[in-house]
DNA sequence: GAGCACTGC
């Protein structure tokens, strides 16, 4: 999503619009609009509480300014003497680029200096970083290089409360650095010796990068780390417990007041509700833009033609509304549309998903409609499936909607619920570490020396089957050893590379199978969202589109096949128009070929980036030309776990789970039927489908996991 | 012959 509003960054936003002549009144400006936030009137004595407290709960509500300014009362405050780091963690690529780019013009120094940001594919540092913001996906995998994160002095976890997987598991592994960097060196390699030892030798392993580690190792004392934990919300309870009763406080937040408005009754069709809800403020409420959550595509595009079709029966005066949809999924260009201001006189109503909770701010909004629900991943652990549910959201989220008619005014919120139905919501989102698969989590937490995942100090404990039936996963792929330690090589050649294990694995196998250029791409494909991008009204065109890159071996080898033509005319085309040029025809030939380009680009960046991974693991990368058979045969010896036998009616049987599913129509197999194959996904909706489909042998199963398919005598 | 919330490495 391209420049993309944060929920940090609409002041940004107001204060860039001043040019090189008006300079020093722009500085006057920032300076003025610092000392004006609520945190500066208390940054005395946060200063004072951090120097006094190892651990720091701060509260702070929406607009207090905690996320710009503490960082940098912090670096004026001594904090990053002796070269430590202030490392500020986000869940969002976003937010961490934004503020960044806010706090280096407030400290009025170029990006990557003395303020940076790092985030996956775009590392904005420099040696003389001292303020650096990044997502918190990204400092876990710096542990995995530096398992003590000595580089930092400070780390504040901002967004705390969102309780993101990434976020869980980090605040687990700072409590555990703190401890060890509190005690010193000396303390630590006798006292937590084979822990550290551990991570150590991983660190050792996966490249050069251990000075850091040898140093201490040798005597030296570790330096302390501080931590400070931000939090939007009423939860801080659960933080300061965590940290054995860490000190939370509290900084004020600046918001315009919001009216709530319940209904009386509950509603049967809350989308009815809503587009009654929609006309009543368009025609009896003064001006200002209407932000509608719903729960996905499907609901938002048939909002948008009731209201389109019921439009034309108003009066002519009151006809005057547009309605703008936004979701992920949506190309860019139509997602920036909710940015662009309306035609004068007329009102914008704008349809959305969760993504304007948190991920979008949009200007203008004076009335939210929220009808209190929201689809979310579970998951099974039993089965495996990852199902999306639609749920009543909780307190906070109801909240945190609410709050988007706040902004640059007062607002009004209309939940269609009565009032007594919100005090019975739960208080706070399930935290997605107790909703998802954790094959990845338990990859990292072993590769950081983590060894007893049952007696890890999880913030909240993940349910113990799925931590089995992860473990289990580890262990089939051969990433865990009979004692469920991580093996080696294969084991740590996986928590490297970032990717879902079976990918991880399916590479490490591939390099064996001399297809490792080939499955590269596969990998980088099946890991971003839908390559396909098939709008209804041009259905039979997309298809033929697609039929051009399609293999009858199966989908993989097609999204190979499109990978390649998209290289070649790229290539091509930086020959006759250069770079820049060529960046712009590869977006037309995706529109012309039906492909989403974001999820192209995304592709092609994983892909450059996995590359460069498996070199420096020292795996080699040779292509198996035009024969697919040892990539096919590749496939199966890394997702044998989703293997699928033809039954005499034409379904399937998934072997593992013993699940009755079939081929999902999308697939280019869908009408083939081949006896037996691997897919990449199984979803449920109103039948298991199987998604990413390609044509195996049989008896390659037992042949190439044995562990799973041996012959029975 | 089907329809997919949102992030992140």
């Amino acid at each position: 999503m391209p420049s993309m509003a944060s929920s940090n960054s609409s002041d940004a936003a107001k204060i860039n619009q001043g040019t090189k002549s008006d300079f020093i009144p722009r500085r006057q400006k920032i300076e003025q609009h610092r000392k004006n936030l609520p945190i500066a009137a208390v940054e005395k004595r946060l200063l004072e509480e951090v120097s006094n407290n190892d651990v720091l709960i701060i509260v702070g509500e929406t607009g207090s300014g905690k996320t710009t300014q503490l960082p940098q009362y912090l670096f004026n405050g001594g904090f990053c003497r002796n070269g430590g780091i202030i490392g500020i963690t986000q869940p969002r690529r976003v937010a961490a680029v934004t503020v960044a780019k806010r706090v280096a013009e407030e400290c009025g120094v170029p990006l990557g200096q003395k303020v940076g940001y790092a985030v996956r594919f775009d590392d904005v540092t420099s040696s003389s970083t001292r303020i650096k913001y990044m997502t918190d996906g990204l400092l876990l995998r710096e542990a995995l290089l530096d398992p003590y994160l000595t580089k930092y002095s400070v780390i504040i976890v901002d967004e705390a409360h969102e309780r993101t997987v990434h976020t869980d598991v980090l605040l687990g592994l700072l409590k555990t650095v703190q401890k060890t960097r509190s005690q010193g060196a000396s303390d630590m390699l006798n006292n937590d010796h084979s822990k550290a030892e551990n991570s150590m030798l991983l660190a050792k392993e996966n490249d050069g990068q251990c000075t850091n580690v040898e140093k201490h190792r040798r005597g030296k004392k570790l330096s302390p780390l501080k931590l400070i934990i931000m939090s939007a919300s009423l939860d801080a309870k659960i933080f300061s417990e965590y940290f054995g009763g860490a000190r939370a406080v509290h900084v004020q937040g600046r918001q315009y007041p919001v009216d709530m408005l319940y209904t009386y009754q509950p509603e049967t069709d809350y989308i009815d509700a809503a587009l009654i809800t929609i006309f009543q403020i368009h025609l009896e409420e003064g001006p200002g833009d209407i932000l509608v959550f719903l729960t996905g595509q499907e609901e938002i595009e048939s909002i948008q033609r009731l209201v389109q079709e019921r439009l034309p029966k108003l009066p002519e005066s009151k006809r005057k509304l547009l309605v703008i949809p936004i979701f992920a999924s949506l190309p860019s260009e139509k997602q920036m549309k909710v940015f662009m201001p309306a035609p004068i006189g007329f009102r914008k109503v704008i349809l959305a998903t969760n993504i304007a909770e948190t991920s979008v701010t949009i200007p203008g909004i004076k009335y939210v409609v929220d009808p209190g629900m929201v689809k979310v991943r579970t998951y099974d652990a039993s089965t495996g499936i990852e199902p999306l549910i639609i749920v009543k959201t909780s307190k906070a989220q109801a909240l945190q909607r609410s709050g988007r008619a706040g902004r640059e005014g007062p607002g009004k919120c209309y939940r269609l619920y009565p009032e007594n139905e919100f005090y019975k919501l739960k208080d706070s989102t399930t935290p997605e570490i107790k909703r998802c698969n954790l094959s990845n989590v338990i990859l990292q937490l072993k590769a950081l020396g983590i060894d007893d995942i049952v007696g890890f100090d999880f913030l909240e404990e993940p349910d113990r089957m799925a931590i089995i039936k992860s473990m289990e996963l580890l262990f089939l792929l051969g990433a865990l050893t009979d004692e469920s330690k991580l093996s080696d090589p294969v084991g740590h050649q996986m928590a490297r590379l970032p990717l879902d294990p079976i990918y991880s694995k399916a590479l490490i196998v591939a390099s064996q199978f001399n297809c490792l250029e080939e499955m590269l791409i596969v990998v980088a494909m099946l890991s971003v969202e839908s390559i396909f991008y098939a709008p209804r009204e041009k259905l039979e065109e997309s298809r033929t589109a697609l039929r051009s890159f399609s293999s009858p071996e199966g989908d993989h080898l097609t999204l190979l096949n499109v990978y390649r033509a998209s290289e070649e005319f790229f290539e091509k085309s930086k020959l006759v128009s250069g770079n820049e040029k060529a960046e712009k025809n590869l977006r037309k030939w995706c529109k012309e070929n039906f492909i989403n380009s974001r999820s192209l680009k995304h592709a092609r960046d994983i892909h450059s980036q996995i590359r460069k991974n498996v070199e420096q693991m020292g795996l080699r990368v040779t292509s198996c030309g035009d024969d697919m058979l040892p990539l096919r045969r590749c496939l199966a010896a890394s997702f044998f776990l989703n293997a699928a036998l033809k039954q005499p009616d034409g379904t399937y049987r998934a072997l593992s789970s013993g699940l009755m599913v079939q081929i999902h129509p999308s697939s280019v197999l869908f009408r083939m039927k081949p006896e037996c194959i691997i897919f990449d996904e199984l979803v449920r909706t109103n039948q298991n489908y199987v998604r990413n489909v390609t044509r195996i042998d049989f008896l390659w199963l037992a042949e190439l996991a044995p562990q799973c398919y041996a012959l029975q005598e």
